[in-house]
DNA sequence: CGATCGACGGCAATCGTTTGCCACGCTTTT
DNA sequence: AAAAGCGTGGCAAACGATTGCCGTCGATCG
């Protein structure tokens, strides 16, 4: 074990909970006052060497640990950072948590996961309630209208991902130029009746990846069509499989790979060949884009570095509360990743 | 929005923070003293009708939010539970996760979840570290020691997951057996040479599930062998495809689906067919065990009811610190899920 | 040799909330 | 009519750490 084997002066018995030692403790031990081990421990370069060195060995001898309540109390600032996703179970979020996770940790900050179930009233709320107890919050996929979203920023420290609202520091994924790059793969390989296959309407995402799928078709000259919306989550893929072939479009670019990996069992099942009959783009590249059947032909962000630069940002910010809060939205570019999902429209195979 | 439409005293400017209401503020505004406050929101018996009505009112009005850190300085407690994890992006996790999360939100409580990385010791100074701020935690996938669990038990409430220690209260999902299960299927297909894919030696699971292994061999009179270990991750799963083809076995049971997903690629491009000439089987039954190629047989578990109760079994200890910590482990069923990665061996094959 | 300064450590207030205790006034009991 | 009881609200002490201020001491400077 070697760096902290816990709770010395426990004895007996294992149940008991110790009471935690405190700067007191340290203090009636080497004989001092409270506010000297604090600055023993905390500005070194204030107490002399030897008292600080008693009171330091002191602290690690009776195995000291901040009561980070009280600290916050004063000092206001908690040492907590919220991360708010929209649903744990979406793998896409697992790159943007490591990348949170990894950069907090090593700036010496806990994380606080939470999940808003897709509910912007959820999300105001758990935001508002925890304010006092966080420094600062990461809003993944914030599904708060505009207004709140400036509100809350005036009340708590905010970085926003991948949604872009006046006044509210963000780090977004451009996943829209990557869907015009999806249409031009598409329109290259000889398909034309493109859909687009929607998420949630409450999805600022949603609408973006549209927006931009409109503006391809008028460089091809072409009218996409929308199916859905669906509800988030791979079980739309059934539904969104049928509407798909209901609109009978050559080819369909989905709102996330979780909807493309939900509509492939149900193409199978209907005998539709992917890529022979239908072709399909997905868009996050998530766990499961790669090796799903057939692998998916997708759109792929630097996920776990915007999870990490948006944590750079929001520090950056508390560190120096002097400097008002650029309002920079960062912007991280998408590549098209294609796999084997996509391929040329069937009228195209029979003239071929 | 309804529900909260927060901060309403900031006036002209949307970034200047505005100090936030005390219970001290709303003392003034009501003409009350303090304390008078915190009883009229705490126990509303305590003050008559007409003070506590007021005193709502004035709090409701001023959008007032306790300070948990105030209040956890005197309580002890902090409205946080920890879950701790040995790797965030390992699907397995995720149900757990959605588990832990619906039954603490659902309770009041906050989640803090912790990366611990796989590494034992980052674990334990996380938790030592934290103990202040937490009314427990929860370990899944612990990599600790047994004595350091239970001196860790000591200062803190701790329920444990897919890790059985003496004196800590555990759910478990009973793997183990369901190996027992995946040996019989695969030995009533024809196969004879099985090896395990062993994982990490530090997790605790991957031990079980290996001497349940060696313990389905004698009761079919066989002596598997074991290749790895391998270091956690879907990555792993090229080595293990080589070493397992190596052994030379027609079959093999995967510590986890990771690696049995990871193998398949591996598989494919050294021409082995699955289930053809290998099958494999894998443990947990996670996000894409269904939709990869082929579809994987593997052990499912209840892992999203683990969750839940972990978290009743941690609340109903805080609830009632009196009671003793019932050591009880819970005990849940893995079954079989049979799907295409399983098959009759390629001997066999030839002789029908 | 007396004045000035810096180093060091103690005192006490502070953060926001909770809670044991007391006081006051009214009702009920003997 | 005096005593006991209860409902209600105030007072003040906690909880643990931080920090501005002050006093003391020894060293340095003029």
């Amino acid at each position: 074990m070697g760096s902290s084997p816990p709770g010395d002066q426990g004895g007996s018995d294992g149940v008991r909970r110790t009471r935690p030692v405190t700067i007191t403790d340290i203090a009636r031990v080497t004989g001092v006052v409270p506010s000297t081990v604090s600055r023993a421990l905390n500005k070194p370069g204030r107490v002399s060497a030897a008292t600080r060195d008693r009171i330091q060995a002191a602290a690690r001898e009776l195995n000291y640990v901040p009561n980070s309540q009280a600290r916050a109390l004063i000092s206001g600032r908690t040492g907590t950072i919220a991360v708010l996703i929209s649903d744990v179970t979406n793998p896409f979020y697992f790159g943007l948590i490591r990348g949170t996770q990894q950069r907090l940790k090593a700036a010496g900050y806990a994380q606080l996961l939470i999940d808003t179930e897709d509910s912007g009233e959820h999300e105001a709320e758990m935001l508002h309630k925890m304010r006092r107890s966080l420094d600062g919050a990461i809003l993944a996929a914030s599904r708060l209208p505009e207004g709140a979203l400036t509100t809350l920023a005036g009340e708590i420290p905010l970085v926003a991902v991948n949604r872009n609202v006046r006044g509210v520091q963000s780090v977004v994924i451009d996943t829209p130029t990557g869907i015009g790059l999806a249409v031009e793969h598409l329109v290259n390989l000889g398909h034309r009746d493109i859909v687009y296959v929607a998420g949630p309407d409450t999805a600022w995402s949603n609408r973006a990846r549209w927006r931009s799928m409109c503006a391809a078709g008028e460089r091809y000259g072409q009218r996409f069509r929308q199916v859905g919306p669906f509800p988030r989550g791979r079980r739309s893929g059934s539904a969104a499989a049928d509407a798909v072939l209901a609109a009978g479009a050559t080819a369909c670019v989905c709102f996330n790979d979780l909807f493309a990996i939900g509509m492939l069992p149900r193409l199978r099942e209907r005998g539709v060949r992917v890529p022979g009959d239908l072709s399909v783009v997905g868009c996050d590249d998530i766990f499961g884009a790669d090796f799903c059947h057939p692998p998916l032909t997708t759109l792929t962000g630097p996920i776990e570095q915007a999870g990490e630069v948006a944590v750079a940002m929001l520090l950056a910010r508390l560190d120096e509360p002097g400097a008002e809060p650029d309002r920079r939205t960062v912007i991280l570019p998408a590549t098209l990743t294609v796999r084997e999902s996509t391929g040329p429209p069937p009228e195209r195979l029979a003239n071929g």
